[in-house]
DNA sequence: GTCTATAATTTGATAGAC
DNA sequence: GTCTATCAAATTATAGAC
């Protein structure tokens, strides 16, 4: 039936990004994933015919996914504190209690290495999560005495830290370490 | 001769620090080195006898050369700023003009992957280089009214920025990105 | 859509000659 | 110390039956 397609190809997807975000993307195999999944690596080839496509739809639905929850700009906080307050709570949430990286922050790490497609979804996710925080911080009052480039900055130096902040978080073993990090975001 | 001996001990080493900071620990195989070094690779095996062997001296290498460039906190600058700029200067010239990630920052990133001595070590890297920010700022001005756990989680947002600026400088492919997060730095 | 079977290559690692 | 030779396992990927 047509809803078992949909569900191994969900499946796949689900791990993938599980599997990458735990071990990067040069330490997940088909095999893994089939095995997980419970199919043959065969079937994971006829959903994703080379590595380089699972990447890039993997990160794809990773940054998707990440912006639905950020919400329309236009209809999000009003106040600078509390859109940092937002992305550093997605940011909290997606370390969880397992320690996981971001996607798309361990792509980029890799991202020398990477096939061109992979590479070239995870850097779109820094650009929209970053033209997010821009766009939201410049509907703010904060924003009011402050050049484009200074919002920029801003919003690049938040998103920097909380990348940071996973990874150290991450090698530590500490998931409260990045929740150390929220005062040094409000400012 | 003994000093042949050294000198390919030497290559593999500089070899490994610069593929694993260019493709991470899953990227870089024995074949890799050796062929670069102009060895075989039973030859690596020879100084390294396994690969974890090999992560955990090449990152423990790049600790002692980092913390040697930071020098005593007793003998270093005693301004917050000028604190904050010798790190911000060390890691911008790490990420150079070919975009290579601090190998620790790279390793934390996978470690939920890693063997154990090999993310023992890159743990050490930031034990160590966090406990040089306290050390150095404690001794400053600016530390007087402050608690050490002020200064503590000031240390550790400084890492955790320019570990993440490096990350997307390095997807970004714009190495001046890191220098852009510079005044976020200095407060 | 999933399977078996298999190809072609790469990987970490070892044995033993020189 | 470095080599040749080799191993067992893992890797990405394909062909073709069901």
């Amino acid at each position: 039936m047509s809803w078992n397609a949909a569900e191994t190809e969900g499946k796949i997807l689900d791990l993938a990004e599980s599997l990458i975000r735990k071990n990067g993307y040069n330490g997940v195999s088909f095999r893994d994933l089939a095995s997980g999944v419970g199919v043959k690596s065969s079937s994971v080839h006829y959903y994703f015919p080379t590595k380089e496509d699972l990447g890039a739809k993997v990160a794809r639905r990773y940054t998707d996914r990440f912006l639905n929850a950020l919400g329309d700009p236009q209809d999000g906080p009003v106040t600078a504190s509390e859109i940092v307050k937002k992305l550093h709570g997605l940011f909290v949430s997606a370390l969880g209690s397992d320690g996981q990286m971001c996607l798309c922050g361990i792509l980029a790490a890799e991202s020398a290495g990477l096939p061109e497609s992979v590479v070239t979804e995870a850097k779109s996710f820094f650009d929209r999560v970053s033209e997010w925080m821009t766009l939201s911080l410049s509907r703010t009052e904060w924003a009011r005495n402050r050049s484009e480039e200074e919002i920029k900055a801003e919003a690049l130096s938040a998103l920097a830290l909380l990348e940071g902040g996973m990874i150290i978080a991450r090698v530590q073993n500490d998931p409260a370490l990045l929740t150390t990090l929220r005062p040094q975001l409000a400012r």
